[in-house]
Parts: structure tokens; C-alpha cells; sequence
DNA sequence: ACGTGCTATCCCACATTATGGGATACTCTG
DNA sequence: CAGAGTATCCCATAATGTGGGATAGCACGT
């Protein structure tokens, strides 16, 4: 087995997808991708062709398979607050004209991370993009101190060059009928434009947004 | 083990990803509909948990994760097919006035299936609906008898009350430079309005759709 | 407060399951 | 036809996942 034992069958399954989600890659892709011994990658790759989540394509390479876009819609169906949360961030990006995310904490404890469900690109030149579904820290920027649980006095938290240089941004909690944190909605792009203090610039508005999402 | 010995690791875990795609489930939830033993579901479902792939919503159930709908979006990027079909499918929805469909191969040899990738709906009362990512036979209807390799001597197969009583349909091949099937499109409805010759009726722009997407 | 029934989570000896090195079968290309 | 680059298959080995049961945590009703 490889150096690191104790790995299960579903983290190397996850290996081959992640693999395969960039670009559609054959056995010896995988195989370097993975790390995995060829024997293997070929019958995980196998195994999840049968069940739709991988597919092969033209050229016979294994490329990310429709079953999996289906389940991702149904994903996507079971989570109401994508859906609701889709105008109101269209309208705060009009509005600033600047990138906006949905963020939501994922994961326990300490491996804990916080997911872009969201994004709306800014419509500017030189604009800050979070692709949606990216997963990024908890302990730094804006929107990850917010989920990690911290306080927010004006009901906004700003971050300015924190987890990226160059970057500021402004979140505000998305809260449920009892009053806890399940998202943050959150405003970003380079500090010329928001300047050091993106609370001040953008504040207002992103706490709006976040209320109209709240309840 | 169970009766049925022989079965993976990814089986159990497509299993759970299946009990949780209708809808959220707890641990006994998915025990029952899985057929596994408490602590696997319990194991396998974490596992998923860690990927992303399931998440843990407010109430504690497991639901399908926000990585999966990311990979779904992914693997429908990767399949140009389904976003070249769109509006052509919807050209032919409203053109007819019934449901139609993209179909695709899947599956390798004994198993193989038809996968619906793409799916819109008549405007009628009384439509006939497939829903999108459906698993459907081979061998029954008109668009499966077609990705099985039957010829097709006017462009179209038609088929009625073959897969389901009431329910007739043409389909069209959607051919790649090389002149091989690659996809299926199909119009289907209720008999009363298809009659029992639906390639009379709209083979025509059936055939007509498939060739604006082929090559 | 206490018991009761429900659930999620953890533990550990066991053997079923996945493993992977290597042999084989394909499929192009020159 | 030789040769390189593939995918696929095989099978002895042991590492992995298994699952019965024990524990912990939670919510409700008496």
C-alpha cells in the first residue's frame, strides 16, 4: 500500500474523481494524479463508471459521468437557500458592483472549512474570483471568521488583505428563524476600489442583502 | 455480511447516496432503505460527510453534500452535448407542443442503459414526463432501440406503447463526424395526440432537430 | 428529577474485501 | 511485422472494512 496506510476505499475513489473533475484523463493520468497503483485506479475507475459517476468517453478516457450530474441537481434542489439566495446576491453585485459569494461552513471541528455555494463575478476589469464550490479556510477572511463563530457589533466583519493579498471584503451572517449563523453572504475585490475600510464602503448593503435572506 | 456477499465498498456507499437523493435521512432512515448494518451506514456516511459528497443539514440528517452539486457542475461543463441541445430541444418542445428528450448510451456489454441527460416538458395538461438523469432500458422504446444499434430507414424509430402503456414516441439519431450514434432525441406523448404513427406526425422535425446537433 | 425510548457515536476481534505486482490482450504507428 | 503504449485480467496476500454490542447524548413524558 502507499506510504500513507490507513486510507480508505472512499478517500481513493475521491482521489479519482477530483482527478478526473479538472479535465477527462486516462489510466496513466490517473494514475500519477492519484498516486495510486494502476491495478487499483483501474478498478475504482471501473467501479464508479458502473454507477454512472464516471463515464467513458469518446477517446476512452474517464471524464466525470452524467449520474453525477444528476445527483448534483437534486443537490442542488434540497438546498432552498442557493435558490432564494440567487437574486439577492445578482441585485448586491449590481448594486456594488463588485464579486459577491454565499459562504457556508462545512465540515466539524477542526477540519472545519467554509464552502462558496454562490458567486457572482464583479462586472469590473480587474476582478476578484471565487469559483462556486471552492472550498477555503475558516480562520481567515471575512466570511470564514464570521462562520467560525465570531462577533459582528455592526453587523458586518471586513478583512483587508487577510487570506489573499491585494483583496478586501465585507460579510454579513445569513441567520435562521432562531437567530444562528447558517451562511454569510459576502462582498470582495481589490482594495483600490474597496478601499481599507470595506465595512464602511459597503456595510450598508451587505447586511441588507443578508436580512433579506434571513428567516 | 450480508446475504448478498460480494459487494464493495462503493456499492454500500452509491446505496446510501441514492437513500439521500429523494430526500434528507437519518441514520435508522437510511439503515432501512439500505439494507445495511448501523455502524457501516454510519461509517460510510461520515466518510461521505468528510468529501462532501453528504452534509449534515440543521436537523442532523444527512443530505446530499455541497460537493456534489460542484462536481455535478463540473461534469456538465465537460459534456458541451447537453448545453449545444438546450435550445434545440426547447425549439422542438415548442414546435410540437410535446415532452422531448436527449438520451445517451451508458454502460458497458449486458447493462448497458439509456441515460434522459436533457428533459423538457410538454406544455399540455396531460403530459408525459421524464425526468432529467433517469436510468431507462435499452431495449424497449424508441429512442433506447436506437442506441442499441437498430437501423433507422427513414432517420427516425418509432415506437408506441412499448416501454409504457399509452405513451408513443419518435426518435432521431444524433451522429458525430464519423457518422456514429452519440445521442438520441426523442418526442414523446400521450397516444391520443401522437396517433399510433408518431413518425408521420413528427419524424420530420425530429430528424431535422438531430441534425442540427450532429457533427 | 428521574426513567424511558430514541438516537448518534465509538470500539475491537474477525474474515471478507480490496490490493497490486505481474502476465496478457489490445491498438495504434512506423 | 516489430515495438511502444495502452487497457484489462488474475490471484495469493494481508490490510481493510465489518458489525455486534457497549456507550453516550438528547428529548420527552410522568
Amino acid at each position: 500500500m502507499d506510504i500513507v496506510t490507513g486510507v480508505g476505499v472512499i478517500d481513493k475513489a475521491m482521489l479519482i474523481l477530483h482527478a478526473v473533475a479538472d479535465s477527462p484523463a486516462n489510466l496513466n493520468d490517473l494514475q500519477s494524479a492519484t498516486g495510486l497503483p494502476r491495478a487499483t485506479a483501474h478498478r475504482l475507475a471501473s467501479a464508479l463508471v458502473e454507477h454512472g459517476m464516471l463515464r467513458r468517453d469518446a477517446d476512452g478516457q474517464f471524464a466525470l459521468g452524467h449520474g453525477l450530474v444528476a445527483l448534483g441537481q437534486a443537490a442542488a434542489e434540497h438546498f432552498p437557500l442557493a435558490d432564494l439566495a440567487r437574486p439577492v446576491l445578482e441585485d448586491l453585485r449590481d448594486q456594488t458592483g463588485e464579486s459577491v459569494q454565499l459562504f457556508v461552513r462545512e465540515g466539524a471541528g477542526d477540519g472545519a472549512q467554509r464552502r462558496c455555494v454562490l458567486s457572482f463575478e464583479s462586472t469590473h476589469g480587474l476582478r476578484w474570483i471565487v469559483p462556486q464550490g471552492a472550498l477555503l479556510p475558516l480562520d481567515v477572511g471575512s466570511a470564514g471568521r464570521l462562520l467560525s463563530g465570531e462577533s459582528h457589533r455592526d453587523g458586518w466583519v471586513q478583512s483587508v488583505g487577510e487570506r489573499e493579498a491585494g483583496v478586501a471584503s465585507v460579510s454579513a451572517p445569513v441567520t435562521s428563524g432562531d437567530g444562528s449563523v447558517i451562511a454569510a453572504i459576502s462582498v470582495s475585490g481589490p482594495i483600490e476600489r474597496l478601499s481599507r475600510q470595506p465595512g464602511k464602503r459597503f456595510g450598508e448593503e451587505v447586511v441588507a442583502a443578508a436580512e433579506r435572506l434571513s428567516g
